[in-house]
DNA sequence: CGGTTTATGGTTCGATCGAACCATAACACG
DNA sequence: CGTGTTATGGTTCGATCGAACCATAAACCG
């Protein structure tokens, strides 16, 4: 079936316009007929795709959330097999960070639409579900690594996991704003795991794959 | 000059106005008729106080901007004379938690915001100036407890500064999306000046000074 | 080949937006 | 007392918005 090809494509290039206009001035500049401008297609197309404005805002979310958590998985499992736990540690917090215009874009979309997830039921569960499950992983990542030795047992886990987040998603805010260059974020980042893992465990710093 | 008095509480009640609307809804809810709604007020007078929209925008987020500073020397100066480094740091790093409601309301419009500070030049300055003046005093402050002996030697006074204050900063998105309480966030911000300061130099937590 | 669904463009309508304009109270000062 | 500045409300205009409506080309199906 070929045209659910078409279909899932046309929906992402608007979603993309989307996106890029959001990146931009915010939420209030996707207007229908902006989109519609910058998708290179009439405005009739996104009712097509999308039904209403608060529709297409809420379907160019989830096109972006599931294809965000794609390339992630993506770039972790780029790490190579068994790639030891600090390393993958190190991806997951990476991954909160603008280091490439992709993520840069994505987060700033996020933060668009921050405020929007607090009022609007529709858009609030698409959101909430994410940090957390970010944070149980790196806690589970680090409660597995202590079992190995690699990272000393009287460190607590879970709240130096919900730290490192923390201030992962921390640096992606100043990094935004162009106040971090991507090599001071991720050397703070670094500095940070250098002192929960054991300093013999950690890979080199490889570059953060594209 | 009573006059100078009435202007700028008018100012402010407005301004109070846009606050609302934009922690709410976000910027696109701040049309000049829903904020004299809001105010209470004649649209006529949101053009006599601060002209076009984009400078009613710009005022209410200066007038926030120095609101926001007097409260935070307030709170630090309650902590008494010479409270301690500790103290002074942990101060400085709960002033960036929505703990009552003025600053959630604050950090939340900071939010609306962001995306604008970014494209718009007019508005830039007045954000890029606030997160690196943070870290520099942090910075400078455990530099200081170091040379006290209240902080190790071996530790990066600059860089557990930045990541203090980035993880402040990401405590506060999630506290704001409801995903951490006050106390969850307190308790993970003086779990980490717990390791960077000596124990005994630990305030006990007295509660946050609203 | 004929009809039904799918996919697309164009137009129009009522509402709302930002901003300019017009009016006039109230108070200040000479 | 009068006159001018300050402070306020109301109205209107052109532009734009979201959404509904109308049309039709293309593709698929029996």
């Amino acid at each position: 079936m070929p045209r659910q090809v078409d279909h899932d494509a046309r929906r992402r290039q608007i979603a993309e316009a989307v996106w890029r206009l959001a990146a931009r001035g915010g939420l209030e500049d996707v207007t229908l007929r902006q989109v519609a401008a910058e998708a290179g297609v009439s405005a009739r197309l996104l009712q097509y795709y999308f039904g209403t404005r608060p529709q297409l805002l809420l379907g160019a979310l989830e096109i972006l959330n599931t294809e965000g958590e794609q390339r992630a998985r993506q770039r972790i499992e780029l790490l190579g097999d068994d790639p030891g736990t600090h390393a993958i540690v190190r991806g997951v917090l990476l991954e909160l960070l603008p280091l490439d215009e992709e993520r840069h874009d994505r987060h700033l979309v996020y933060v668009a639409y921050f405020v929007r997830f607090l009022s609007d039921p529709d858009l609030a569960p698409a959101a909430r579900q994410a940090p957390p499950a970010l944070e149980n992983l790196v806690t589970g990542l680090l409660t597995h690594a202590q079992e190995l030795g690699e990272v000393r047992p009287d460190v607590d886990a879970p709240a130096e996991a919900a730290y490192l987040v923390a201030g992962a998603e921390g640096l992606q805010s100043r990094m935004l704003l162009g106040q971090y260059t991507p090599e001071q974020a991720v050397a703070l980042i670094d500095h940070q795991l250098a002192r929960v893992f054991n300093a013999e465990t950690g890979e080199r710093p490889q570059p953060d794959s594209a």
